[in-house]
DNA sequence: TAGATTGTTAATCGATTAACAATC
DNA sequence: TAGATTGTTAATCGATTAACAATC
């Protein structure tokens, strides 16, 4: 497997390309092609074979692609194959979601441990997870360096906690706060997932397709026809 | 304000905008350049001016922007002002993270009804909002024609629940299941949240930064030092 | 007026698409 | 062998950046 760097258009392309392979691979298909590809997930052909040359040569002329095969070299692209270690600060009903509902194993990622200040929580097991008082924290980050943690804590509350998590050496944080973390170590991964901003994007399609529908004008025959 | 056809690179700079912008306005700056903007979002200042250009002349030569009046612009732009209203499908962790802690008014929606199907929170009010049970979903959407439905049901229940909805005449699906829905209406704006896609993309740049530390070659005086 | 900053046009850069030789 | 399909190169398209006249 290369490693060209590619734009982040690319990147995020691939867990498309990967959903879509491990779909094939789970309904136990052997071969694909780029052309059956774009007919599933919408990109061109053209488009898919070149993404996947940025990373090496996975098909074969003539053939296309073994699904296996190709699902594997994805899984490693995407770092899937590596066994991660996180953690999750704030067991508030997201994170509980997170917790009882994702499956963090199926992105390559093991949750070893919770934390909350609720007294109430902390001692109690969320499926197999254990949820730790916050003072444990930093403690627990320089025994076991963990690599990513996910952020479900409350707004107010991130940037302080996102400090705590890179001053214990933390190298990603799966942010779902909604606030921008300040981090002052360059080298920590951050994944933002804004709710607000997917939120307005629904908006202004939403408003755009209603003004669309709402006055339609139609060039027809050099006249101005509006709906009546 | 105007309304030229802009690529999804620009829609989804919008939201940024109108943060950065929301926050200059809470903390009562009148005036902005887009050369202050872009320090502070990032995106270049020609791309800023760029990307405004397309809705209208919303700046001042020799002046800048007014921020009040940027403001109110943007949310024109991304439907903010309108009023729209919204039901939410599945309360559990995850439904119950967003009525409690989301403000969907900040983005233009009324939050008007939840519906579940287990009998425990059938009946209960969260922040307001009553929770009623599935059977009444589909009088509900043929009386008060809500205009966007948050979908937070279990994955395997996410295509029957969007199906309902597009027949009761939705316009609009936040889809947070995960699942690829399939749409007969293409004129239902649909948004999904993949914290799937999203923790993949984390993986692939953590990945990349541990390659890149862990093998770190320089090029230095004509040879190859592999740090030790 | 002089300085600042916009909106827009032209230039550059990058990403997508088309085409095709290589080859299974 | 003939048909299919890749990986890659070149062509096209679109998005970003640079530059600057307009003007507050």
């Amino acid at each position: 497997m290369r490693r060209e760097k590619v734009s982040e258009n690319v990147i995020a392309r691939l867990p498309q390309y990967y959903r879509c392979i491990n779909e094939l691979y789970d309904s136990n298909c052997v071969r694909v092609s780029s052309s059956t590809l774009s007919d599933r997930i919408g990109f061109s052909a053209a488009q898919i074979r070149q993404d996947f040359s940025h990373f090496g040569e996975f098909g074969q002329q003539g053939y296309g692609y073994n699904v296996r095969k190709l699902r594997y070299e994805i899984r490693e692209i995407l770092g899937l194959n590596s066994h991660n270690t996180c953690i999750l600060l704030g067991c508030g009903n997201l994170g509980k979601a997170l917790l009882q509902n994702f499956n963090f194993e199926d992105c390559g990622f093991f949750m070893v441990e919770a934390f909350d200040k609720d007294p109430a929580v902390v001692g109690t097991t969320i499926r197999g997870v254990e949820v730790s008082g916050v003072e444990r924290l930093e403690l627990m980050l320089d025994q076991d360096h963990p690599d990513m943690a996910v952020l479900t804590v409350p707004r107010e509350e991130a940037q302080r906690a996102a400090d705590i998590l890179v001053e214990g050496g933390i190298s990603a944080i799966w942010n779902f706060t909604g606030a921008e973390i300040q981090i002052s170590n360059s080298d920590v991964v951050v994944e933002n997932v804004s709710f607000a901003d997917s939120l307005m994007k629904l908006s202004y399609h939403l408003n755009l397709k209603r003004e669309e529908t709402d006055e339609p004008v139609f060039l027809a025959g050099g006249r101005h026809l509006v709906k009546p």
